[in-house]
RNA sequence: GGAGCCGUAGUUCAGCCCGGUCAGAACGCCGGCCUGUCAAGCCGGAGGGCGCGGGUUCAAGUCCCGUCGGCUCCGCCA
């Protein structure tokens, strides 16, 4: 066989006149009669190769017999191409390797969709034909961007000291947090492992172990339902540092993503990133990860109706609930397109969508009819309404209206093309409750993890709270209680999130109370961690990037699919390998599993 | 668990709203011609019965119901 001495998207001006080797795949071939172009591609590019019926005439059947996707090695000489044919297009367009000679390596069936363009395929179609598709140059330039992200992460840790250690796949399952993967143990019957939904325990050990400063770029698995930017198998770049607070795990953090960026992408970002608080995100925007990448922010008109004879607004905020609104300014919308919005929130679980159309200085709607003079004119002057202006309004507990403003403000914004896709808008999410209520289970849960350390100074909140019997007394104190957690948020994705850790027993403890994990659950559950403490932790934190996410973003695509070379479908489905599917009786056998329909 | 969009030649799509030459286009594939193309060109050819199952109808890609699959979203994701 012929050996590659250099890679076809390689071939540069330093070969000419000089004979290589080159192996690859037919991208695509042109047979003009009397001579043949062949396109040859590898891993680095493409590169034309050319043989003349005239000059070489076994070698030109031999091309000529040629189709798309085989695998051929050829020994050639390089030259430029004759004046007014070079290829702009291509890197390699100025030059062209003349075929000496050339062998086929492997042919190949016609191939169920052409890898030469970038044409849309199905999901569906991509994945079970994976290997071609990642022959494509997007997909192949996706894999190779994610494989350069690899390098510089690993390269900044190494320069800031952090150990690099694995933590075990196999391992036990917790209770709060996402559904767990299970795997049962054959060598203890009825007994299983989890799959990890994250290190966070073994990172806080290590901290504990004295590394001092950990990470690891590694899988987690959560067995919840998928998104375009949620698979159950995704890659965290995980870290955790001793001996500091969230000024020291942030400012690492900046430095890791900006170096990312601009050696990855030319980008410079402006550190230290913009830090906003919860609640600021919720009121403006209506999510915690907020695109800010355009307006049409929430504006808050509760105060304008606090006294109004609309039943829907006054009701809402009887209950206690907010009046909110946006102002899509200048949209001119149809009565059509207004309705496509109301399905839109309908969908998510609203009852309707109140509107206002500004048309010729007037309020055009169904519902100004029920505003008072003053309200109608402190709604002007809130929402700055124009003509042109279509303002929508929200009226409902605080958590819907976010809920319905915030997605809607999203789906305007993407529908109507609000967004601003050149720019990265890089920021800190901060100052998070440390609990808050769940309905469903009736008990506070944690915002990020129940190893999140409160601050410092509302710890006698949180004590206060424990004693405290009443309910809605207790809810009131936990709800000012801040934890000190950080998420990164880079264009209205969650790209990262972490936190200073607890590191004192007694506080963990404490707060395993106030999530009602009882004493005996959390000795079985987290006493290896309670123990742990009790030895000279160290205080420390950390954070967790979404690597499939970071690499997505900073490639510009809209699905984490795109950055993962063998990802599932929505239903958790591998089309290439057809997993899951069921296994032999005798596995289950052996696993002491019997399968209940 | 729920909502929406989609499923027609190998691929990407049109046709579905207004049932009855509606089974089409492009690319790909096969054969032929052609010495400078690079989404090569020109000529010719093969290829699907419209995801699947019911139903309505004289007649169904076309309407209805169910189901499966893909995608997006809500729930869920400490």
């Amino acid at each position: 066989m012929l050996k590659r001495t250099k890679y076809c998207g390689h071939v540069c001006e330093e070969d000419l006149g000089k004979e290589l080797v080159l192996n690859g795949w037919v991208h695509r071939i042109r047979n003009h009669g009397g001579v043949i172009f062949i396109d040859l591609r590898d891993r680095e590019g493409i590169v034309q190769c050319v043989v003349e019926e005239k000059t070489n005439p076994e070698v030109f059947e031999l091309a000529d017999s040629l189709r798309s996707e085989y695998v051929i090695a050829l020994r050639g000489t390089v030259r430029r191409r004759p004046p007014g044919t070079e290829n702009p297009k291509l890197k390699t367009g100025n030059y062209e390797v003349v075929i000496k000679e050339l062998e086929v390596l492997n042919t190949s069936e016609t191939l169920p969709f052409p890898v030469d363009e970038e044409t849309h395929l199905s999901e569906e179609t991509k994945l079970r034909y994976r290997y071609l598709d990642l022959r494509r140059e997007s997909m192949r330039e996706n894999l190779l961007f994610r494989h350069k992200a690899y390098q510089v992460a690993r390269r900044v840790f190494g320069e800031e000291g952090f150990v690099e250690v694995e933590t075990p796949f196999l391992t036990k399952s917790t209770p709060e947090g996402a559904r767990d993967f299970l795997v049962p143990s054959r060598l203890h019957p009825g007994k299983f492992y989890a799959l990890p939904q994250s290190p966070q325990l073994f990172k806080q050990i290590l901290m504990v172990a004295g590394f001092d400063r950990y990470f690891q770029i590694v899988k987690c698995l959560r067995d919840e339902d998928l998104r375009a930017d949620r698979q159950p198998e995704f890659t965290q770049i995980d870290f955790e540092m001793s001996f500091v607070d969230e000024e020291d795990v942030m400012s690492f953090s900046e430095k890791l993503i900006s170096t990312m960026f601009k050696e990855l992408l030319g980008v410079e970002l402006k550190t230290p990133f913009e830090r906003i608080s919860y609640a600021q995100a919720l009121e403006k925007y209506g999510s915690d990860k907020p695109d800010r990448r355009f307006g049409l922010e929430l504006i808050d008109l509760s105060s304008i109706f606090k006294n109004t004879e609309f039943k829907v607004f006054r009701q809402a905020l009887e209950n206690g609930g907010v009046v909110k609104g946006i102002n899509f300014k200048g949209s001119n919308l149809s009565r059509k397109e207004i309705d496509e919005l109301t399905q839109f929130v309908q969908s998510l679980g609203a009852k309707g969508l109140a509107w206002i159309k500004v048309e010729d200085g007037k309020l055009n709607s169904p519902i100004v009819k029920f505003f008072s003079q003053e309200e109608t004119h402190a709604l002007i002057e809130s929402t700055k309404a124009e003509s042109g202006d279509v303002i929508f309004f929200s009226a409902d507990k605080r958590e819907v209206v976010y809920k319905v403003l915030g997605n809607l403000r999203l789906h305007i914004g993407k529908k109507y093309n609000l967004i601003d896709t050149k720019r990265f808008d890089v920021f800190w999410v901060v100052d998070f409750p440390l609990l808050e209520w769940d309905e469903e289970e009736n008990r506070f849960v944690s915002l990020h993890h129940p190893f999140t350390s409160p601050r410092e100074e509302d710890i006698l909140l949180l004590q206060e709270a424990l004693r405290v019997q009443d309910l809605e007394e207790k809810k009131r104190l936990i709800q000012s209680v801040r934890a000190r957690a950080y998420d990164l948020v880079i264009n209205g994705y969650e790209v990262g999130g972490g936190s200073i850790r607890i590191h004192k027993k007694e506080l963990q403890e404490l707060v395993f109370k106030l999530l009602q994990i009882s004493e005996l659950e959390a000795q079985e559950k987290f006493g290896f961690l309670l123990e742990a403490l009790r030895f000279g932790a160290p205080p420390h934190g950390g954070l967790a990037f979404g690597f499939d996410r970071l690499v997505a973003i900073m490639r510009g695509l809209d699905s984490i699919r795109d950055v993962i070379a063998f990802p599932k479908t929505q239903k958790g489905i591998c089309p290439l390998t057809g997993a899951p599917d069921y296994v032999e009786p005798k596995q289950l056998k052996e696993l002491h599993i019997k399968v209940v329909e």
